[in-house]
RNA sequence: GCGAGAGUGGCGGAACUGGUAGACGCACUGGACUUAGGAUCCAGCUCUGGAGACAGAGUGGGAGUUCAAGUCUCCCCUCUCGCACCA
């Protein structure tokens, strides 16, 4: 064995064999239990960072230690592969966003492998590749023949910097999510997957998802956002029309004094039509129409309406209600019509002031009476009925249901729910995705383009337009068909593809079967390895792509192609890496390569002026506090940087980069592998040590019971918690006190079989953890390679049988002193030599104890 | 504003169902070995007082429950994340 630890070497060594035995292919084998094992695959953006380093050494460790467990493991990594930054880098960079794409995959590629990582490479999945996305399209064509996939001329959020669409969740303050532009409105005729169809199942099934953080779940409701509420309706002053509102309150109906249309409503110009208001109505909606959503979402907008000049009348009492139409009232939300009850809704209440229009208060809390004058804010709570005719004096809870089912009766309005969920945009009007396959024929409209057509390739050899325009719409190629259905050929092809998410949102059954042709995956695979048993990924995606990718699996089952309803069964979201940014009063954020000297004195390379120090954030490119992994890799190698990503926190916090942490983490693997090098002559032939622990001298028992007790506390930090951390911790600690030993002087007798044993478990417990070195040390012990196909280790319970107990002294519960005993010393005894103590007695000062706790092998608390 | 989570040494972080606060590592200090070391080994390292033995305080702040609280309850402060005119 090398007296040195050589990390390139043994790195390249162990790679090079794992590579040529294909040690991580797996096949489907009933006789095995399986674990599936995703982490989120990367967009290829170019280089790997370490956000994903952590997110996939946190998968890698599981997908090892599942192995050696026993388990069947699928580990599969592939390309997030379309989407816009292909599109930006191609205009950047005057290339072609393909050309960028796979050369990003490959470079990407060669990283991950350099990390060591378990992928059976050969399932590897490219979203950008015909073969991948002409599935999707496949499940376009049915889900459009169910109409689970639909088109509507809508208003969208529309990002002119992106030139296209983006979903309300891809609206981040009014703000384009990728580019922090403002967002407008802009109608447009869209595709539509109907994921509100599924609202309260999606929601319903948060509640069976135990392997879930509590976190996401919230979020993910939040996000669904059921309301129960009614919907009501109003008739028309002079008119046969009627105005239906959502309501969470129909309890304050008699309250009722005006109604708001969102601007968009479809009566707000036929309302005014024809009126002195018309023009100042027309106006104002307009106006709204321009900021809409990208202003009117930020807090604090000032609400504002005008009056439609119509009026609706309450059907409770007959009351005359304006109609107005204001900004807060939203199109896409209940039935964009919003009945207005200013005594106890703070918006409405707001707006009544604002327009001085009447308040009624009918909900009455203790106490003091409502009185509208001196009203300063609505009152939102409860309380009993009052100017509500034959509800007055009725909770108002239970007068929520009587006035529902009274207008019920009378055609009125009936009980319903709503949700905040929209159904999901997938249309965008960009190149790089997947092409929809939908026809436009002048004669027959939408046909559906026949399943023998597909795939429907996008065309890799335009270029984009100006501003980055996607040039689809203008290649007569492409653009240009015969429609299916009549044979005209002057039918157009749809040119918007789709939103990415799609892609992501089945990507992990094509890994169960990636290379089949007969449909978009294999059920037979499928059946066998999904639901996936362990997903691993930023928080980041803790909302979208996680409820759609819910939503896709349910769309699956409805088609019969699976039979699961939720793809991931535990899922596990790791914090960011974090780092302090460095800038310069003159250049700006400055790359760490770009700073001279270290600690206070630090300099900028290019002026010399002194760096400012920045909070600790993110690590984003812009902000340049980034650290490539590369330079780790050469000068420490994959295990090192591996070990620190786990060492520094556990997964689920955020984790602060300091170089300090890595030299630490390479200086335990030296200090291993010396250990081992010191000790391999004495432990060459000698067995793992398999006796009985009464049989060792107390220095080895004392490792042999440490041994176990570290293989238990490591198999729990990873199987119940994923702390690594402490795992880690725990084996230093094995280490630490083996280091105790000197081979020069602590020969003969057992000696070599219980140092082998620890050695080896040490080695055994690392595995997953740092995976090239333990290959080396396990064949340097004289074993024949793998070590990934040795059984995990399992404790001695008889090992961790202990002879002595230390039990704490305490007097008033401070602690005063210690004492070790046998462990079947009797209570009483201990009690006594409790009170006996000299340095308890000092305490207690012939005070006679009130009280004496015993904690069984524990502690003893005397209380004076 | 609403929802969720978190505040522990100089730093990252430990502490199972209330029972020895600070494991493990980093940084730092002293020493050993050295031509040298940013290698390695040994020792120290929460704060205050004390040469020391030892004593007191201590897990964001304040109350409480308990023989016993980092852990449970209430109030407050700070930070992070998510959502936000949702009728």
């Amino acid at each position: 064995m090398d007296p040195r630890y050589n990390p390139q070497d043994v790195e390249a060594r162990w790679q090079k064999f794992w590579n040529e035995r294909r040690i991580f292919k797996v096949t489907e084998d009933p006789a095995r239990p399986k674990y599936y094992l995703l982490e989120m695959f990367p967009y290829p953006s170019g280089k790997i960072h370490m956000g994903h380093v952590r997110n996939y050494t946190i998968g890698d460790v599981v997908a090892r230690y599942k192995r050696m467990q026993g388990f069947n493991v699928l580990h599969p990594m592939g390309w997030d592969a379309f989407g816009m930054p292909a599109e930006n880098a191609a205009i950047a960079n005057r290339t072609h966003p393909a050309r960028w794409t796979y050369a990003n995959i490959e470079a990407m590629g060669r990283q991950l492998k350099r990390l060591g990582f378990s992928y059976d490479w050969d399932r590897e999945v490219t979203t950008c590749r015909p073969e991948y996305y002409r599935w999707e399209q496949w499940l376009f064509l049915k889900m459009y023949a169910k109409g689970m996939a639909y088109r509507k001329e809508s208003f969208v959020n529309w990002c002119e910097t992106c030139q296209t669409v983006l979903a309300n969740e891809q609206v981040e303050a009014g703000m384009c999510w990728r580019c922090g532009k403002p967002v407008r409105q802009k109608k447009l005729w869209q595709w539509f997957f109907r994921i509100t169809d599924f609202a309260e199942d999606l929601l319903e099934y948060c509640a069976r998802l135990p392997g879930w953080p509590e976190k996401v779940l919230t979020m993910q409701k939040n996000w669904i956002g059921r309301s129960e509420g009614a919907e009501l309706r109003f008739a028309l002053e002079n008119s046969h029309e009627v105005i239906t509102v959502f309501t969470t309150r129909p309890d304050t109906i008699f309250g009722a004094t005006f109604m708001c249309l969102a601007p968009e409503h479809p009566l707000v110009a036929a309302l005014a039509a024809g009126r002195p208001e018309e023009t100042a109505v027309r106006e104002f909606v307009d106006r709204v129409a321009l900021q809409d959503r990208s202003v009117r979402g930020v807090e604090g907008l000032e609400k504002e309406g005008v009056f439609t000049g119509a009026y609706c009348l309450n059907p409770m009492n007959g009351r005359r209600m304006p109609i107005y139409t204001a900004n807060f009232a939203l199109m896409e939300y209940g039935t964009g019509a919003v009945m207005s009850v200013p005594a106890h809704d703070q918006r409405d209440f707001d707006f009544a002031r604002k327009y001085a229009l009447e308040i009624v208060p009918v909900v009455q809390p203790e106490g003091e009476p409502l009185e509208p004058a001196a009203m300063t804010a609505a009152y939102t709570g409860d309380g009993t009925m009052v100017n509500s005719g034959e509800f007055d004096g009725q909770p108002n809870r239970k007068a929520k249901e009587a006035i529902t089912a009274r207008l019920a009766s009378r055609g009125l309005g009936r009980s319903t729910v709503s949700y905040r969920l929209r159904d999901w945009g997938i249309s965008r009007q960009r190149y790089w995705g997947a092409p929809i396959p939908m026809i436009h024929c002048p004669r027959c409209g939408e046909v559906p383009v026949p399943e023998a057509d597909l795939p429907i390739v996008l065309p890799e050899d335009a270029n984009l337009l100006e501003g980055g325009r996607s040039p689809l719409p203008h290649l007569e190629a492409f653009a240009r068909t015969r429609c299916p259905a009549c044979g005209a050929s002057d039918a157009r092809r749809e040119t918007d593809t789709m939103d990415t998410f799609v892609e992501s949102s089945w990507y992990f059954e094509r890994y169960c079967s990636p290379d089949y042709h007969a449909g978009m995956f294999d059920p037979a695979a499928v059946a066998y390895w999904m639901p996936v048993d362990q997903y691993i990924g930023g928080v980041e995606h803790a909302v979208m792509h996680l409820l759609y990718s819910r939503y896709y699996t349910r769309v699956l089952r409805e088609m019969g192609l699976v039979d699961i309803k939720e793809p991931f069964t535990r899922l596990l979201t790791q914090g960011m890496v974090c780092k302090e940014s460095l800038a310069c009063p003159t250049h700006g954020f400055l790359f760490p390569e770009e700073v001279e000297g270290g600690g206070e004195g630090r300099t900028c390379s290019r002026c010399g002026q002194a760096v400012v120090v920045g909070r600790v954030e993110k690590m984003s490119k812009s902000k340049k506090n980034v650290v490539d992994p590369n330079d780790l890799l050469e000068r420490y190698g994959a295990d090192t940087t591996r070990l620190f990503c786990l060492f520094a926190a556990p997964p689920e916090k955020d984790l602060e980069w300091s170089e300090q942490g890595v030299d630490g983490g390479f200086r335990f693997l030296n200090r291993v592998w010396r250990l081992a090098a010191d000790w391999m002559d004495l432990i060459a032939t000698a067995a793992p040590y398999d006796g009985a622990p009464q049989d060792l001298p107390e220095n080895l028992r004392e490792i042999f019971a440490k041994t176990h007790g570290t293989i238990r506390k490591v198999t729990r930090d990873i199987e119940e918690r994923f702390h690594f951390n402490t795992a880690i911790s725990a084996v230093m600690e094995l280490v630490n006190l083996l280091g105790t030993l000197e081979p020069g002087r602590d020969r003969g007798g057992p000696t070599a079989s219980v140092v082998r044993l620890a050695l080896e478990s040490v080695t055994l417990l690392l595995a997953p953890i740092v995976p090239h070195f333990a290959e080396e040390l396990w064949a340097a012990l004289g074993h024949a390679p793998s070590i990934l196909e040795v059984p995990w280790p399992r404790h001695r319970d008889d090992a961790l049988v202990q002879e002595e107990l230390l039990v704490v002294l305490q007097v008033n519960g401070k602690l005063r002193s210690r004492l070790t005993v046998s462990v079947d010393t009797p209570e009483d005894e201990i009690k006594a030599l409790a009170l006996a103590d000299e340095k308890v007695r000092k305490f207690t000062e012939g005070r006679s104890p009130r009280q004496v706790i015993y904690v069984r092998g524990k502690l003893v608390n005397i209380v004076v």
